[in-house]
RNA sequence: GGCCCGUUCGUCUAGGGGUUAGGACGCCAGGUUUUCAUCCUGGUAGCAGGGGUUCGAAUCCCCUACGGGCUA
């Protein structure tokens, strides 16, 4: 039998996971492949791209390098529970005015539990995926760590993760960039695969407009949103909009023209349908409100610990405070200890200490 | 009814005889990006209309149209 034993690999079909799975199997892992139904793809065309974790044809693509390299692949269904909770929420957020991150979501609490699940059934002790991220040990905790390709560090959407999940995870990309890994897939004779390109669109929203994803899924919503007023931060209108789910914190993109220095959305009032516009420097704020914290690398964080912490992905992160807030202990206030523009409520902080996640959570509101 | 001033990309504007008519905002296209965004690069587009003067007119002159200001 296998030296190591059953290891489960997530594979969506495009290059990282096929590398990860390959990496698996060439250190002696019996590798199962697995690759997760959330949405149904049958009318979204035949789109031939690859993304982060679900992409449109990833069942046949996974399905196809599993049997070539001689896996057995397994499909799970969990349209039920994505739907309800992933779907839902990402309606639920914008209906509520703010920037949900549904990827983010899913990883926390529906791909690892089911992943999970089917790692017991099948008698696996480890699941794999092709995250860009590394794992570190502090005293008996485990934590997520950035990747070495800093490029493509993907640890900002793990900072949900349990210690259970991350004691039973590996992710064997996170000490090669993704030029090495593109190599290793051209090496062992996957060169289509090793050209393909990445898309970015959110696995349920394939043609990537979530506007129209909100218009189809909410019946009558586009009618009665639409007509709202812009206006600037003194009260003066300035034009009229589609309708607030629509636009975001920071958006700049999609506003109108006749301005002569460009304008950014600052804020956003559901219960008005308004959106409220300003320059630069009115999306500046020097701290934020977190919420549903997870705890990562320690159980507890000082108050006043340091830490660098991102607002969204790929943000450079900001040498902040961190203070825990009286009375709910998986709420957390940041002090920046510079501005930070654009801090939108819904959106995921994450909290690093040199690499290592400190912890993260949803952010409430921008102070 | 006399006498002045103004009109340049969709918008705000630079330019006052020889410019590929420049920039900003928008928009579009690429790049970055497992969310939404940001960001970077590139592109599209204009001299109100008609006559003159000149080798040459966005620029000088005249008329027309449309906007502002003193005066009967």
């Amino acid at each position: 039998m296998s030296k190591h034993g059953k290891i489960l690999v997530a594979m969506s079909g495009g290059i990282d996971s096929t590398v990860t799975a390959m990496m698996l199997h060439n250190e002696g892992y019996e590798v199962i492949g697995i690759t997760m139904k959330t949405w149904d793809y049958a009318t979204s065309g035949g789109n031939k791209k690859e993304t982060g974790c679900c992409s449109l044809d990833s069942i046949n693509d996974a399905r196809r390098v599993s049997v070539d390299m001689g896996f057995h692949h397994f499909i799970v269904d969990i349209r039920e529970e994505f739907g309800d909770y992933v779907i839902d929420n990402f309606v639920d957020e914008y209906i509520a005015g703010r920037t949900p991150n549904p990827c983010i979501l899913c990883n926390t609490h529906i791909k690892w539990s089911s992943l999970l699940k089917r790692a017991d059934a099948l008698d696996c002790e480890y699941i794999a995926t092709g995250h860009y991220a590394k794992i570190g040990a502090h005293e008996d905790r485990l934590f997520i760590k950035k990747a070495k390709d800093s490029n493509k560090d993907q640890s900002y959407v793990l900072w949900g993760l349990s210690q259970e999940c991350i004691h039973r995870s590996k992710f064997p990309l996170g000490d090669y960039t993704k030029p090495e890994v593109r190599k290793m897939c051209f090496d062992w004779g996957y060169d289509d695969l090793s050209k393909k390109g990445e898309s970015y669109e959110i696995c349920f929203v394939p043609d990537n407009d979530y506007r129209g994803f909100l218009k189809r899924r909410v019946n009558g919503l586009k009618e009665r949103v639409k007509g709202g007023r812009f206006i600037d931060k003194k009260g003066n209108e300035l034009g009229i909009h589609d309708g607030y789910p629509f636009y975001t914190i920071g958006q700049r993109k999609g506003l109108g023209g006749g301005f002569i220095t460009p304008k950014y959305v600052t804020e956003i009032r559901p219960e008005s349908n308004v959106v409220v516009l300003g320059e630069v420097d009115d999306l500046l704020r020097n701290g934020m409100n977190v919420g549903r914290v997870n705890k990562m690398k320690y159980t507890d964080i000082t108050d006043g610990m340091e830490s660098v912490v991102m607002v969204r992905y790929n943000d450079s992160g900001t040498l902040s405070n961190l203070y825990n807030c009286s009375g709910s202990d998986d709420l957390m206030r940041v002090e920046f200890l510079a501005n930070v523009r654009g801090i939108a409520p819904g959106q995921s902080a994450v909290f690093y200490e040199g690499d290592d996640v400190l912890g993260g959570g949803i952010i409430q509101v921008g102070l």
